[in-house]
DNA sequence: ACAAGCAAGTGGTCTAGTCCAGTATTCAAG
DNA sequence: CTTGAATACTGGACTAGACCACTTGCTTGT
């Protein structure tokens, strides 16, 4: 076990500390049976100070990969679930973590004035400039989506001139603009797929689909995109994962 | 303001300072502009060490009700969404806080042995016990979901004879049985309405649903419950607070 | 008028302790 | 053999400081 922290590094070391345990849990050399050390042993393993280790633990726990119990230890949690989309990625990380090859085929990006829900969306004046980007999602080459995405202008200039089948549009967004997305709030509901989306989506009119709207927003709590996504039910399927109180 | 703080109460300094600092901001005491106190004044008003006013704000900010910009200070987040899915509420709770009144009406329950699936699901060995129950979903009278709900048998003895009309299941589970839970695994597609289901939720064959899975953990991550629940998809919209890193 | 630099304030990190409330184990008394 | 008390652990809470990186706004010299 290499102990040695670096302590002249940028990244502080709680945060070394987590990313040294996790790689332990994940290498399979601290197992769900009990061997975790406690609060104090690891302190004096790593040579820093209690509430350090503290800090890195109770990370761990609220990413599930341990739990912890008063009086008795701390124990590594046997997940099964996929630690996926609570990770907030957008379409493309999402089909490359399931195994898949994203791709997209831009069908429409103009510049327009926000629609009402829109602008309500992504907190605008009403008739402030939006890109309008409309885009079929594939994966493996097969239809999966039918997505239509607002931004607002002021945010990202010249978006235009990207070329959106090749980047992810997050990538683009944090890179170019610097834009980090921090939170997001989905809603998801099942409908019937109208004549267009049908059309595009190469499915029958009427057969379910599964229909996310999603803003995101940065840390300071701004949207910064609004989006619109239809999934064909047959290939897609959403997962979460929900967590009580953990610190 | 009332700073005082009670020593002796069961309830932690930082989370009497978490709840304090909520009613303010939900009173309109805080707002979005600029007028929060910074790490070092809440400590002094609050007369505790500074480390216990951080353990208060990291909370408030991971409950996305604050952000917080180094150098800068601490801003009250606007907020438009509900926080609600993502404190991982059953049926009965999330009706409650949509100012609906659920109800059930309980169609099986019984005894079985677990099929392949649920014993999967429950972490069971093949041919164990486990209740079944379906179960009716209304919400103001009116048919929302049709809800199928496998537990195991040995950690809720007698569960048959529960009134599970008036009561919530997840009431019963902590209060009778001490079983907490902490975290789920859920997944979300649409579909089209089976004739049963259809029949069930008064709604046309092949009318699109919203169908949910759930697996809910305690925190020692053993299964306790695995829930199958179909949604009629034009009252129901399932709604999730996704954020990115958080501590 | 402007730029450079300084000082004050902020959140982030970290220390080295203390005390407390639970939980296991051990071991002796009944 | 059982019960009960002591003990030695665990994680949870909390303190009173320290230093750092970063932002902002004020001041001062050109």
């Amino acid at each position: 076990m290499a102990d040695i922290l670096r302590r002249d590094s940028a990244m502080p070391l709680h945060a070394q500390i987590t990313e040294a345990l996790q790689l332990q849990i994940k290498a399979g050399e601290l197992k769900a049976g009990e061997n975790f050390p406690s609060e104090r042993e690891l302190a004096e393993r790593f040579s820093v100070s209690r509430m350090t280790v503290r800090q890195a633990l109770l990370r761990l726990r609220s990413d599930g990969l341990i739990y912890r119990e008063r009086g008795v230890g701390t124990f590594v949690a046997n997940r099964k679930i996929d630690v996926h989309t609570r990770n907030l990625s957008g379409f493309s990380e999402e089909m490359i973590s399931l195994g898949l090859t994203p791709s997209s085929r831009v069908l429409q990006l103009t510049r327009e004035t926000a629609a009402e829900r829109v602008a309500q969306d992504l907190d605008l004046e009403p008739d402030a400039a939006v890109f309008h980007l409309e885009r079929l999602r594939l994966a493996d080459d097969e239809p999966m989506a039918f997505e239509t995405t607002y931004l607002s202008a002021h945010l990202c200039p010249q978006l235009d001139s990207v070329d959106l089948t090749v980047n992810s549009l997050y990538e683009i967004l944090t890179e170019k603009y610097n834009l980090q997305m921090h939170h997001a709030a989905e809603s998801l509901e099942a409908a019937a797929a109208t004549r267009f989306v049908a059309a595009q989506l190469d499915i029958k009119i009427g057969a379910p689909v599964l229909v996310v709207h999603r803003v995101v927003y940065s840390e300071a709590n701004q949207p910064i995109e609004s989006a619109h996504t239809t999934y064909r039910a047959d290939r897609y399927r959403a997962t979460f994962y929900l967590s009580k109180n953990a610190l």
